[in-house]
DNA sequence: CCTGATGCGTC
DNA sequence: GTCGGAC
DNA sequence: GTCCGACGACGCATCAGG
C-alpha cells in the first residue's frame, strides 16, 4: 500500500503525463471496458512467444507445459514476467544459482511475476486504495477513496478520472465524472444465499422487495436522445451487434415521453409461438456479431427490472421503489418481446416463499433474489459501491502497458518505455511487440550477466524443474 | 471448402 | 454461474 | 462477511491445415 502510493505521488510530482498508463497499469486493463480494446494474448501465443524467444521448438514448449511449467493464466503471466524482467536493477539481476536453463529461467520469471501479481491484485483495488489514500493525505481528509471508487463504479473511464482528478482534483470528482450516458454503470450483482428464511433473517425489520431472477443474459441498454441504442453485457462488453432485435423493441416499447434511458434488463430466450421462456441454451445459439435482423433464429424477450437513467437525468440516487415506478410508466408491455419483471415489496415470510415456490414451480430455471438492503429500504445510496465493484475484469488481468489511439502499443516498464509501431493486423503486431520486448530483455540480461555461460544453453532442457513452479496460491 | 484446435464470451 | 480459501 | 481466485459447461468466432 505504501509502496503503490508513494509510486503514484511521484508520478504525479515527475511525470503527470505518465499518470494515466500507470493506472491502466495497476488497473490490468487497457481502455475501459465497453471500447473493447483487449490484448489477444493467449496461453498458446505465450508458447510460441517463449519458443521464439528461446529458440525453442514449439512441439517441446507445448511438451513442458503439459508436464512442468505450467504456465497458467497465460497473458497475465507473460506480461508481468515481462514487466517484472524489464525493471530489474543491478542487485536485482541475478537469477538465483540454481536457475540454469532457458526452461528454468521461464519459471523463474514466471514465478517471480506472480508474486508481482498477486501482490498487486490480491489486495483487491490496490491501485484505488494507494491512490485515495494518498490523495487523502494530500487533502487530510479519508472520504477521498469512496469518492473515487464511486466516480469509478459510475464511470468507469480512467482517461477521464485521471485528467479530472490532476485537473480538478477529488472532491468535484463527483461533478467531473458522473454517470453518463452511452457509458455502462456497473451492475449490481445478486448475491446467493440458501433460502428465504436466511434473507428474513439478514434483513430483519427492513421492508424488502422480490423478484424473479430470470435465466437469461444481463444487459445494460442505453437509449440516447438521437435515438441510438447500446446495449452492454454484464462485464460492459458492447453486445448491440448481437441483439438487433432488443434494439428495435426497446425503441418501438418506450413511452412517448420517453427520450432517453437506461435500462437495466435479463434478455431471455423466448417461444413467441408458445408464450415460453426457453432455457438458457437456446439463447446462446445466436450468433454474435454483425446479426442482421431477418436471420435471427432464436427470439428474445426483454425482461425489465430497473431504470438507471430518464429523460436526460440519472435515477442512481432514486430508491430502488421509485426506479421501478419510473420503469413502469416509460414503457409499454408487449409479453412476446418486454416484461416487466415480476415482484413483491414485502416482509412477510410466507408472502415471499410463496413467490419463491412459484418462481421454482412455474419455470424451472428461475430463481428469486433479493437486492440489497439500501435498494430496498429507500436509502439515499443506490448502488452501494464496493471494492468488488472496482475489480477489473478477471480475463486480461495484468496488461502492461496500453495502445494509444495512434496505433502504437506502449509498454510502461522499469522507467522507460518501449514502443512499437504496429503493422498489419492488432492481433499479429502485439505479437511482435511482445517478442520484441522479450529479446531486448533477454539481451539486456545477457550483457549483466556477462561473466556467466558463453551463451544461451539451447539444450537444456533436461528434466526442467521439479520444483513447486506451479502458479498454486 | 471443410475441420479441428483454440480463444473467449455467456452463465 | 459455483466453490472454497484468506483475511 | 467479504473478496477474489479457480473451476465448469456451453457455443460462437477465428484460423491454420488439409
Amino acid at each position: 500500500m505504501e509502496v503503490v502510493c508513494n509510486l503514484l505521488r511521484t508520478v504525479i510530482h515527475a511525470t503527470p503525463d505518465d499518470l494515466l498508463p500507470v493506472v491502466y497499469l495497476f488497473s490490468c486493463c487497457i481502455a475501459p471496458p465497453h471500447e473493447g480494446l483487449e490484448f489477444g494474448i493467449g496461453e498458446s501465443t505465450v508458447l510460441e512467444v517463449v519458443a521464439d524467444a528461446y529458440g525453442i521448438a514449439l512441439d517441446r514448449i507445448k511438451e513442458w507445459n503439459k508436464k512442468d511449467l505450467q504456465i497458467q493464466c497465460a497473458e497475465q503471466t507473460l506480461l508481468a514476467a515481462l514487466g517484472q524482467a524489464a525493471m530489474y536493477n543491478e542487485e536485482d539481476s541475478k537469477l538465483p544459482p540454481e536457475v540454469q536453463s532457458p526452461l528454468e529461467e521461464v519459471s523463474h520469471l514466471i514465478e517471480i511475476s506472480e508474486k508481482c501479481v498477486i501482490a498487486r491484485i490480491s489486495s483487491s483495488d490496490s491501485f484505488l486504495q494507494g491512490w485515495s489514500t494518498m490523495l487523502a493525505i494530500k487533502v487530510g481528509h479519508g472520504e477521498a477513496a469512496d469518492i473515487v471508487k464511486q466516480a469509478y463504479s459510475v464511470f468507469p473511464d480512467f482517461d477521464k478520472i485521471v485528467s479530472a482528478l490532476l485537473t480538478d482534483g477529488v472532491w468535484l470528482l463527483p461533478k467531473t465524472c458522473k454517470f453518463t450516458l452511452g457509458v455502462p454503470v456497473h451492475p449490481m450483482l445478486a448475491k446467493p444465499i440458501n433460502c428465504v428464511s436466511d434473507a428474513l433473517t439478514k434483513f430483519k425489520g427492513i421492508e424488502i422487495t422480490c423478484e424473479y431472477k430470470y435465466d437469461g443474459e444481463r444487459a445494460q441498454i442505453h437509449y440516447l436522445e438521437n435515438g441510438l441504442v447500446e446495449i452492454y453485457s454484464r462485464k460492459s462488453e458492447r453486445i448491440t451487434g448481437k441483439f438487433p432485435d432488443v434494439v428495435a423493441a426497446v425503441s418501438r416499447l418506450k413511452k412517448i415521453i420517453v427520450s432517453s434511458f437506461v435500462l437495466d434488463c435479463e434478455l431471455v430466450a423466448y417461444d413467441r409461438a408458445m408464450h415460453k421462456i426457453l432455457i438458457l441454451q437456446e439463447l446462446s445459439t445466436r450468433a454474435r456479431k454483425d446479426v442482421g435482423t431477418s436471420d435471427i433464429e432464436v427470439n428474445v424477450c426483454i425482461f425489465a427490472f430497473d431504470l438507471l437513467y430518464l429523460n436526460g437525468q440519472t435515477l442512481l440516487q432514486e430508491n430502488l421503489i421509485i426506479r421501478r415506478e419510473h420503469l413502469y410508466a416509460s414503457f409499454e408491455e408487449e409479453s412476446e418481446f418486454l416484461q416487466f419483471a415480476t415482484s413483491i415489496t414485502s416482509n412477510d415470510a410466507e408472502e415471499i416463499q410463496k413467490l419463491f415456490d412459484k418462481a421454482v414451480g412455474a419455470r424451472q430455471s428461475i430463481d428469486i433474489m433479493q437486492k440489497k438492503p439500501n435498494l430496498m429500504s429507500g436509502s439515499k445510496t443506490v448502488f452501494e459501491v464496493k471494492a468488488s465493484d472496482l475489480t477489473c475484469s478477471s480475463e486480461y488481468p495484468a496488461a502492461i502497458g496500453l495502445v494509444n489511439p495512434d496505433k502504437l502499443l506502449t509498454f510502461i516498464v522499469g522507467g522507460g518505455d518501449f514502443t512499437f509501431s504496429i503493422k498489419g493486423s492488432l492481433r499479429g503486431a502485439r505479437l511482435v511487440a511482445v517478442a520484441k520486448m522479450y529479446k531486448a530483455q533477454e539481451q539486456r540480461k545477457e550483457s549483466n550477466k556477462q561473466s556467466n555461460m558463453t551463451n544461451e544453453d539451447k539444450d537444456g532442457d533436461e528434466d526442467a524443474d521439479k520444483g513447486d513452479h506451479r502458479l498454486s496460491r
